[in-house]
RNA sequence: GGCCCCGUAGCUCAGGUGGAUAGAGCAGCAGUUUCCUAAACUGCGUGUCGGAAGUUCGAAUCUUCCCGGGGUCACCA
């Protein structure tokens, strides 16, 4: 609503630049004046124009005042418009009529052109169990999906499962070698840990950081090590051998874990893409064709590079004569296989539907209303469409920036400048630990590193908080909490609002901070459930319900009432701006929408519902709804409720939080 | 060394394309419950916006340089 009144200014404006000076501006700086006293719109648009029409900014807001205020149909939903200061625009709404046309039409965005997007998040080596820093990706994605479902995109989210890299070969070295184990031996293995409830992701953590160090522990035997890890790396890429059947059967299990993790807090996959099948399905040879045909590899015959088949980096210089790019980036070594870069291009032209080739896919997980599907060689015939999107979104962090660049400039430079525009890297920065939560985990922490703000989580070295590990926290402390203050409810009941706090904390947690600051993850800051956090947005919602079940009526019915009601003299009185605050922030939720879709950014969002949860938290102590005698205002309240109820319910969806009854 | 990110209150962070008096939360202190849930609310503070120049009517925001912190630049993934 608060969105739609803006263009509509904003072209207003516009048309009389227009007419008054016989100038065209591209756009009209609309913003929130600092205080509510001076309408709800402003623009400085004079002070810009004052140079170019020489003319003190005063008179020229003053003529565009004048000549909006000449025509009545320039100020639709406008009460008045006045200069301010040196020469601020401000515009007043007409109060009621906006909230009027606001409480009826629930300000549902309509999808103007429904895109095909594909979204790519959480993309965990499927090797140990998942981590906080993992955690922030998935949150992020799936926030990131909701909101451009809530803007009625139509969107695929997947799951990129690197199940044929080294980590995995890790952790395979770690079990035939440090184990001793082969195939029937890990089958053993997974049996007894499953009966004894030992997580596999769990043992594997273990398992991996064990191997990490012993790869380098005895010196002289380093190399032989490490060869050992290069030759089960391959066994793993060929497939077909007893290697890479331990592979494929810890690796899916440990992929179940993931995507059990991911589930407690809501989210879900549709499609879960394997490195395996781009492998075994040559995704890569019609990619090579592609990319030779178009020159944007071309085979290095000299300088370091020599015998391998190379790109050029985005932004690189021209390199002079005919001398070797030693710049450039390494497409196929030398010993003909293919890098990750490789790998990733084909996989991409895959994405946007330009490779000529699709994945065998089948039914892997099912959630309570669909199923998610894995990539196969051989896949059933029914299955759902996927790939050929139109806009893409990765959702992986800030350190892979230069790979992502190099597969966008690859699609460049085949020509696909539409689909490279439609790429996104939706970067982020790393969850690392402060160094006094990693001493609360009982971790070893060097001088040096005591002295940092952060240290980096590294599951190389076993040193993080696992997801569940936290999740788990979340919960026993919400847990706590719930039944301290609600000993009437049931057992089952005191666990679903317990998770569903719990959830709501960790979710918002990790979205109040802006993509690219460091979260210095302190189990001191997550696990709080005052101020600004996840509670305290779901606490608003309880108490607005709480207040409708005691006025025996709902929101649906609150708004409906107010449908010709005058309320513009209750929303100007004196003493009213709690409750117009409501109402105009409510009303900007699409604005929010919108803006975090078009940045890519959630925490946006994030903000806008904590400013709504405080908006209403000032209006209902200073407004007393259910004693209220004046039934019309009282009518006013209620939907005031209603609409702090519509919009933060919906926020919050988009965020994954769900609102309780009762907390 | 090149590139990217960060530096704002004691701490953790917001401050869309430059705009009116730089804001929240936490922590601290003092209060609020015969009243719709106190996971709430009220009051009390501090800022060389890392530094310096520049652009501008106007700079936390843009440009350049410098300082500090982190990341990244493999024939690893």
């Amino acid at each position: 609503m608060y969105l739609k009144q803006q263009r509509q200014l904003a072209e207003q404006i516009r048309a009389v630049l227009r007419s008054l000076y016989q100038i065209e501006v591209e756009t009209v700086v609309l913003e929130q004046p600092p205080e509510l006293a001076f309408g709800e719109f402003a623009t400085p648009i004079a002070f810009e124009l004052a140079r170019k029409l020489r003319k003190a900014p005063k008179k020229i807001a003053e003529e565009i005042v004048g000549a909006l205020g000449s025509e009545a149909s320039l100020t639709a939903g406008f009460a008045s418009f006045e200069v301010a200061g040196a020469g601020y625009i401000n515009a007043r709404l007409e109060r009621g009529a906006f909230a009027q046309a606001f409480a009826r039409s629930g300000d549902v965005p309509r999808p103007e052109q429904a895109q095909h997007v594909l979204v790519e998040h959480t993309s965990i080596n499927p090797n140990k169990a998942a981590h906080v820093g993992h955690l922030r990706n998935a949150i992020l994605g799936d926030t990131f999906v909701q909101l451009l479902r809530g803007a009625g995109q139509q969107v695929d989210v997947q799951n990129y499962i690197d199940n044929t890299g080294v980590q995995v070969a890790d952790v395979v070295v770690g079990l035939t070698h440090l184990e001793a184990l082969n195939l029937a031996g890990v089958e053993e293995l997974m049996n007894e840990l499953a009966a004894d409830g030992t997580r596999i992701d769990y043992y594997c953590w273990d398992l991996y950081a064990r191997v990490s160090q012993w790869y380098e522990a005895v010196p002289e035997e380093t190399a032989a090590r490490k060869r050992l890890r290069l030759d089960t790396l391959h066994a793993l890429e060929t497939g077909g051998n007893e290697t890479s059947q331990i592979a494929e059967l810890v690796s899916t299990a440990v992929l179940r874990r993931h995507l059990e993790t991911m589930l407690r807090l809501g989210i879900e996959y549709d499609l879960l893409p394997r490195e395996s099948e781009i492998l075994h399905l040559h995704f890569w040879d019609l990619a090579f064709e592609q990319l030779k045909a178009k020159g944007v590899l071309y085979f290095e015959t000299a300088g370091k590079n020599k015998g391998c088949w190379v790109m050029r980096r985005p932004g690189a210089a021209e390199v002079a004569g005919d001398a070797p790019d030693e710049d450039a980036k390494v497409i196929v070594r030398s010993n003909g296989t293919v890098t990750y870069v490789g790998k990733d291009i084909a996989y991409h032209l895959w994405k946007f539907g330009l490779l000529g080739k699709d994945f065998g896919y089948l039914p892997f997980f099912r959630y309570s209303d669909r199923e998610c599907w894995i990539s196969a060689e051989k896949g059933r015939p029914n299955h759902p469409q996927f790939g050929g999107a139109q806009a893409i979104y990765n959702v992986i962090d800030s350190r892979q920036a230069d790979p992502q660049a190099n597969v966008i400039e690859a699609l460049r430079g085949l020509g696909y400048t539409e689909q490279a525009e439609h790429y996104t890297h939706f970067s982020y920065e790393m969850v690392a630990l402060t160094p006094r939560c990693a001493l609360e985990l009982c971790y070893e922490v060097s001088e040096e590193d005591r002295a940092r703000p952060y240290i980096e989580v590294s599951g190389r070295k076993g040193f993080g908080v696992k997801a569940d590990d936290l999740i788990d926290r979340l919960i026993a402390a919400t847990r706590g909490e719930v039944d301290g203050r609600h000993p009437e409810l049931s057992e089952a009941e005191r666990e679903a609002t317990a998770k569903s706090i719990a959830v709501g904390a960790l979710r918002y947690f990790m979205l109040r901070f802006t993509r690219n600051s460091v979260i210095a993850f302190d189990f001191k800051d997550a696990l709080s459930f005052e101020g600004e956090t996840g509670p305290y947005l779901q606490y608003a919602v309880v108490r607005v319900r709480s207040i409708f079940r005691k006025a025996a009526t709902t929101p649906e019915d609150a708004l409906a009432a107010v449908a010709g009601v005058d309320l513009a003299p209750y929303l100007s009185a004196e003493g009213s701006e709690g409750i117009w605050e409501v109402w105009l922030r409510a009303a900007k939720t699409t604005l929010l929408l919108d803006q975090c879709i078009s940045t890519a950014e959630p925490a946006y969002l994030a903000k806008h519902a904590f400013q709504l949860a405080q908006d209403f938290s000032n209006f209902y102590r200073l407004h007393h709804i259910l004693s209220e005698e004046d039934p019309v205002r009282k009518k006013l309240l209620l939907a005031t409720a209603a609409v702090t109820e519509r919009e933060l319910v919906r926020a919050l969806a988009w965020m994954g939080i769900s609102a309780p009854e009762v907390m």
